[in-house]
DNA sequence: ACCTCCGGGACCTCCCGTTGGT
DNA sequence: ACCAACGGGAGGTCCCGGAGGT
């Protein structure tokens, strides 16, 4: 066998590019030259782009670290407080400008491709539903105002990071993240 | 003879495919076929494909109703939440799936427009520079719990409307607009 | 307008590379080389590679002497037997290896382009119906056996021209097509 | 441990596409497919899709009943049109619009593959060579008008039957096939 | 013998911007 | 100002055949 590993570099690559420079924007030939390898390898392992984005947003999503937010040993507003931070500092490190690829597709990719959508929009909802966990298990221990509900509260806040995101995005600087941060958790959550 | 109008018509069409398909996806043929005119006639009155976007970003500005925020003749809660409900209105009425102009372009085209994104940041930051006038009024008026900072606030609620139109978008429904505008007035703002 | 007649230029470069290549066989790119213009403009004068080649049908059809198989001048067995000797130099000045170009799409693309197929179907029904309306004439002239049904016999000699041309192509030799004339109008019209 | 018959398998996918979608437009790919083996399989039992499509028309040829049609047992005109009729049915059973191996290759693979053009050839003049003798014999019988030269009617006849299998072909219909059989041996062969 | 993975190249199509006659 | 025609280049996809471990 020739090489090895090539799918996972094709896959590393398309992550880097997809989440840079946007699905319509990013070429195969942008994405096999940022993994690498031969443009001619892509459909061995895909079946089309679209079905290597798919791939691409659920590796994304695995890559949240949903795990620690429900553990159940910390006060469940901490968890929250780091899942955003700890997010935040990644989005970060990925480069503000590159944004989120969920935040991305979910505006680019309307119309032109269901199953992205889809996997998009669950996985949104997905977050929402995992903050709403947190905030009940909050609201159980009476950390929690009591005219929050967490089933709103919960995709309002992902509603607001994602927006708060896209800000720092177009923006250039990671302020829209941080206000983000201070002000959910500093004002917002404590009275 | 020609059309009359065909700059109009151009920048009608443009508004409705960029807003429906995005930058990249929408060519210059789909939209000169959605004006109506003929594809040699856009570069007579724009240089590029980004020059047409750039006037359609500031139609697309110019459109929200900025003087009746700033009109202090109601109370000022009352004028943003009309703002924000009005918007909504307007979104939907151009369908939900094809979610905010501002929204869409701020996480597709940086990296790709440095115009296009310096104009929607700065018409964001206006959005969210008028959000705050209008809670700063509030706050003189007593209006305000005293916690909220209008500064922080104005911008916090514009990201968290964005995100919220995002996820319409991509959900296909309203839901995520009526559950913004509900939580922001009658809850965090009505403490 | 940089150039002038370059669909002209198309359509002949394309009439010569499919009836030497076959439809499958002959690319875009080999087209657009033989016709001497950049491949950028195909895409100008037709929507597919399929409509080009269905203009070049058309063209094909259109070079077959019918005027002057139907005009009643001389003896109608004469002019058929014209008809075809003329069709047979033709074939064999393009090339006997070439073939004809109804004969070749109507085995290469049925289940691949209905529209073409069905062109095809037609024009051979056009030259069987041709066929039966001269020998008609024949018959009430007299000259022809009265065994013979001038409706069945049409499409008849239109396939064993058609038969017989596939293998002189595959052959490489026009013999068979002598021996179609020889036979059709020296034994079998002549009892 | 892989399948037994991979070959045969192979060769049997093989004899489907290429009848039914023709050379160039079947791909390996859709071969192995249909075959239900794994591409890379193909290239142990042949040298090219070339090598594969010669044992493909090699099993066309013995397919056709040459014994029945030589075995001199009932009277030759009879066997004859015994032959063109299992072989119409047998076209007909595996669809009209798949045609004949032989006159699809014919006019589609001349100048593409030499050694398919040529067995294709050989094999044409092996149907009129064995109809050629089968004539000889009736007019040894004195069944055949004398004025009918079976070394000349014999591949004429098998022109005339390529050819309507070719229109039966794109017409979508078995009435050029019946139409030859009718015509040839109760109107040409029956004085 | 088998078969997964590989890969250089070419497929058809369409892109955006321009040219130049009207 | 208009716009039909143009064109270099790239888009995503798929081709046939091979390499090499099992």
């Amino acid at each position: 066998m020739p090489q090895r590993n090539v799918k996972e570099q094709l896959v590393d690559g398309a992550s880097r590019v997809l989440l840079e420079q946007g699905y319509h924007a990013a070429s195969v030939g942008d994405i096999v030259a940022a993994a690498g390898i031969p443009k001619g390898s892509v459909y061995n392992h895909f079946d089309s782009k679209e079905d290597l984005a798919m791939e691409v947003v659920r590796r994304y999503v695995d890559s949240y670290p949903f795990d620690a937010l429900l553990e159940p040993e910390s006060s469940p507003l901490a968890r929250l407080r780091t899942f955003f931070s700890d997010t935040i500092e990644r989005t970060v490190a990925r480069g503000v400008t590159s944004g989120c690829l969920l935040g991305n597709f979910s505006t680019e990719l309307v119309g032109h491709s269901d199953p992205i959508s889809q996997l998009v929009a669950d996985s949104l909802a997905q977050m929402g539903g995992a903050a709403t966990t947190v905030l009940t298990e909050s609201r159980q221990r009476g950390e929690l105002p009591k005219d929050l509900d967490p089933v709103v509260l919960g995709p309002y806040l992902v509603d607001a990071f994602e927006g708060s995101v896209a800000r720092a995005k177009v923006g250039g600087t990671r302020a829209p993240l941080d206000s983000f941060l201070d002000f959910t958790f500093d004002v917002l959550l404590k009275r």
